[in-house]
DNA sequence: CGATACATGTAACCGGTTACATGATTTT
DNA sequence: AAAATCATGTAACCGGTTACATGTATCG
């Protein structure tokens, strides 16, 4: 059974693994990501990036080679390890806690854009399934929490919980949209094999 | 005019200093509302709480007077000073700028939740006003991103994305949701006076 | 030729987490 | 009497921010 290292990556150490993973890069094309596309929330910044990816490198998840395109720049482009893939695979694979849905909404939905790599389709839809199961169990509770103190908050109060409420809803939502698009879609090989 | 302080507070300097405000208390008061209320993602550990009443205190925005209610554990209970209410309205005025959007949509929330007893209601209508349009644009920036990368994407890419898009947009329609509540409500001086 | 993009790093600082420590009071 | 709650604090650690530092390559 796959152990936990001593020390796990932190959240943005997954996610340099994972876009590592989707194809090798160096640093500074992964901090091109965060700063270009709206992945996660993670910044971009050299600070952040470089000592992050050193600690990768030191528990022996990623390897860097130097690359020389014809000029004299050389940058390092990182590739996972056998053991950074098993890591990224533990990593993915744990069904969605309580906690994980108020405290990591992010890093949930970090995981999910790296599923369809590393996890079968079954695996993939018990995250959804106990993410939607999260959602709905937190939902109840700050409903719960606004019929309880409906009566002594103020409005701003009452509305800031709504805005609350209405977004979890709306992930609850967005997780039943997933699994019924992944349900529905057939795998590439079974197409082939139809075809007539 | 109101200068910024060298050292402002942190988020959660605020939040205690916002909580303060709405009555006086000690820091096990209010590590326990952090623990048993969805307030912010704050967290009620002390390791947190102390240290940052004591930066407060130490900038002089709030006060502590130690309380013995007959018993023999005394506590501190905390008041905001002149200073730190005048702080306090420094961190809610200003409008919502595209990096609170992106980056500290939490604390706008938490903003809001403490505005009704410091700012008007025309600066508070303004202050949604400003978070509508910053939503808006964030949405319409989320669109075209989704349309430009939509080919090169792969699903699980493009279903995370879509969750995000999908909470900003549940945030625009609560702006509107709350511009609406806010300027249906009439104040209270209002009310009475058109009592027959 | 100047500005922008590519490319990698370091170091001080800061705030929050985790764990530890202590003791009074109330509840079971 | 034990367990839970009230109540306040400290200290090591860790990760990210900010700012600094350096140099190459490309573009207008």
């Amino acid at each position: 059974m796959a152990k936990a290292p001593a020390n796990p990556p932190s959240s943005l150490g997954y996610a340099l693994l994972g876009l590592i993973h989707q194809q090798p890069r160096a640093g500074y094309a992964l901090a091109k990501v965060f700063t270009t596309t709206p992945m996660g929330h993670y910044s971009g910044s050299p600070g952040a990036i470089y000592p992050a990816l050193r600690a990768l490198e030191r528990a022996g998840l990623i390897r860097g080679r130097v690359e020389r395109g014809g000029t004299l720049r050389p940058k390092r482009v990182f590739s996972p390890t056998r053991k950074g893939l098993a890591e990224l695979r533990r990593w993915l694979e744990p069904p969605v806690s309580g906690d994980d849905v108020i405290w990591r909404l992010d890093e949930l939905m970090l995981r999910f854009a790296f599923m369809d790599r590393l996890l079968t389709r079954a695996q993939t839809l018990r995250f959804l399934e106990s993410f939607r199961d999260a959602v709905d169990v937190y939902v109840a509770i700050l409903e719960t929490h606004r019929a309880e103190t409906a009566s002594t908050m103020s409005l701003h109060g009452r509305l800031a919980l709504e805005s609350g409420i209405a977004g979890y809803q709306t992930q609850a939502r967005w997780a039943r949209h997933a699994l019924g698009t992944l349900r529905k879609k057939r795998s590439a090989r079974t197409r082939k094999v139809r075809r007539p």
